[in-house]
DNA sequence: GACAAAATTTGGAACGTTCCAAATAATCGT
DNA sequence: ACGATTATTTGGAACGTTCCAAATTTTGTC
């Protein structure tokens, strides 16, 4: 007794009651005389009762645990998304695991495996590049639920939550467009990712809505990231027709742009525009703020978590797939409004 | 047996082996005939049977799962702390509970809580302000190791992983007295956290032996971030005798006093020298690039991370303290050696 | 071919919970 | 006070694994 952990059996024990009516006390049952509820409670206070969730969800099969694995969490787009999920999971009573993938499939492969073996009850990944459709074939014939975030996968029969890359890029544009600019540049980015060809597709939308011919010159693929910014920018100046603004893969490209546009001696939003995508949490203060398409990271993982979540406890894991808005947030980057409001933040 | 899922049963039974000889394959053991460990390996493949952890470790209590939880997943230092905890933890066959605070001390209880129902066999906590040592009593007690890195608590009889702030902040000064600053400011960070206490400690001593006085007026404290930063720079510039350097709380920080700076017309680097804290991803890739105090977060989560397992394999929970050397990285933001390699990175 | 030793396999009995069906206690109307 | 309800409580029997001690098979030796 004194030895081991204290289970459910000792405090029915030490109550006088059985390991039944214990349980029932666990759970908050109804059933049970208010009384005796509280002498209960007070028993497990007093020994310092630890309730076992393994042992519980061994005998029903729901297990409380979700799992959320991200291609790169060093990227604070992924740490903010986790934050999200982690939000809603957590006052929903669940918990979550929590693995990086580094966008190695094969340690992609080995955590949800290791996952499904700890038992959750559903998943949501942002799977690493080159993720086929059919690594999460088992997790689905199984009946566990699977959300698939920001990278969409062509065949997968599973629910996805993506944010308006197309819509996004193309109010990029317009509104360069509106600005007067006439050379856009599309900068950074991997060219054979999803993400990339619907970005591309709205920027070469807008493009042509506004009457501009599309320059392949112009779109320089690299990196997403900010080394890749500052490479995309030394690319882009060198080509005879210089651009004069560009709309950046991610806010990471964007940040290098700006980067490579100070070793150059321009200044960002003064002598070239520049909008990002994403709306990171430095966007908003870095110098200048940076006018970028705001996809909510924290809020897309609060609803993936619920979307998750709610097919849970459906018990039907029907597919859904739904693309979730972006809206312009015009900050000084860009060049708009430069003589009205352009000094307010650092204030 | 074709409803349900696939048990060990199953595939004793399908393989006309006892269950507790495909146990004993499930586990490598030696002592089984290599010719019945393949065949119940191929049955396995077969059924697609999917080991359940949960069971396993009602039985014998060592439960391959750590928790970790950090105060502020956003930001990005505990973001690639996360990412180193896990990249050990993973490749040990362990696999992490991630929670994120966000600086609440009833939300850490309350997942620190779960974690423990859930039978992780032990905890990596970077604790939300104000967190208590009692507040871990009840994991020690019941022999569950528990790592505190980067903040120390201070009565706690747990190990700790903390960086060597005093000595970081002290050769940040060291050598910015090298370069003949003599009005070295220190900016950033809350006032009442132990971090801050070192590193300013740090800060001052270094100073003294530099034989430079301490003026209470250069230190100014604020929030650990970006727009703390921001605000540093505006105060510190409103004395009347100006500093010409600043060691800063955190990167964070330090890129918000680079923006305060060009926001004023002067260049970090040129006309205002800027250390940082921390070395996060960024500050090798900003412009300028950032000098700063390395502490290689990644590198600390995979210590605590080996530290933890070292523990929980040994079984002994005996209270470890160790401080992480640290080292300062000088590139561009600080002035030094501006004609030699200024312009080496925005290549 | 018999015996010992080594190698391999195997039935239970746990582990800590939740269910179910059934038992018991309390309440009520008359 | 007596059935009839209704409110509470309660023993097993699972859940899927691992361990132990013991049983069985194989191998080796003379």
């Amino acid at each position: 007794m004194s030895k081991g952990r204290v289970t459910v059996i000792d405090i029915a024990h030490a109550a006088g009651v059985s390991k039944s009516t214990v349980s029932l006390v666990l759970q908050g049952s109804s059933l049970v005389n208010e009384a005796t509820r509280a002498k209960v409670n007070a028993v497990i206070r007093e020994l310092g009762y630890v309730y076992n969730r393994g042992a519980a969800n061994l005998r029903q099969a729901k297990s409380k645990i979700v799992g959320i694995v991200v291609n790169d969490l060093t990227n604070s787009f992924f740490a903010e998304l986790a934050v999200g999920v982690d939000m809603v999971v957590q006052s929903a009573g669940y918990v979550q695991f929590l693995s990086n993938t580094g966008e190695s499939i094969d340690r992609q492969r080995e955590v949800v495996a290791s996952m499904r073996e700890h038992g959750i009850s559903g998943l949501i990944v942002s799977p690493a590049r080159g993720t086929e459709a059919a690594d999460f074939k088992s997790l689905t014939t199984a009946g566990i639920p699977v959300v698939i975030v920001v990278r969409n996968i062509p065949g997968a029969k599973v629910s996805s939550l993506v944010s308006d890359n197309f819509g996004g890029a193309s109010a990029a544009v317009e509104h360069l467009a509106g600005l007067g600019h006439r050379r856009i540049a599309f900068m950074g980015g991997f060219a054979n990712t999803a993400v990339f060809a619907e970005r591309l597709g709205g920027y070469r939308d807008a493009l042509a809505k506004a009457g501009i011919a599309f320059d392949d010159d112009l779109v320089v693929a690299t990196a997403p990231s900010r080394a890749g910014g500052v490479e995309a920018v030394g690319r882009a100046m060198l080509l005879a027709h210089k651009p004069t603004a560009a709309v950046c893969f991610n806010d990471a490209v964007a940040f290098g742009v700006c980067d490579g546009l100070r070793a150059r001696r321009l200044e960002p939003g003064v002598d070239f525009a520049v909008v990002g995508f994403d709306d990171v949490i430095e966007a908003e203060s870095a110098v200048p703020a940076l006018t970028t398409v705001s996809v909510d990271p924290q809020g897309m993982g609060r609803r993936a978590a619920q979307l998750l979540l709610k097919q849970i406890n459906s018990g039907k894991v029907e597919a859904e797939a739904i693309v979730s808005a972006v809206r312009l947030v015009v900050r000084q980057s860009c060049g708009a409004g430069l003589d009205i409001t352009a000094r307010r933040v650092v204030s």
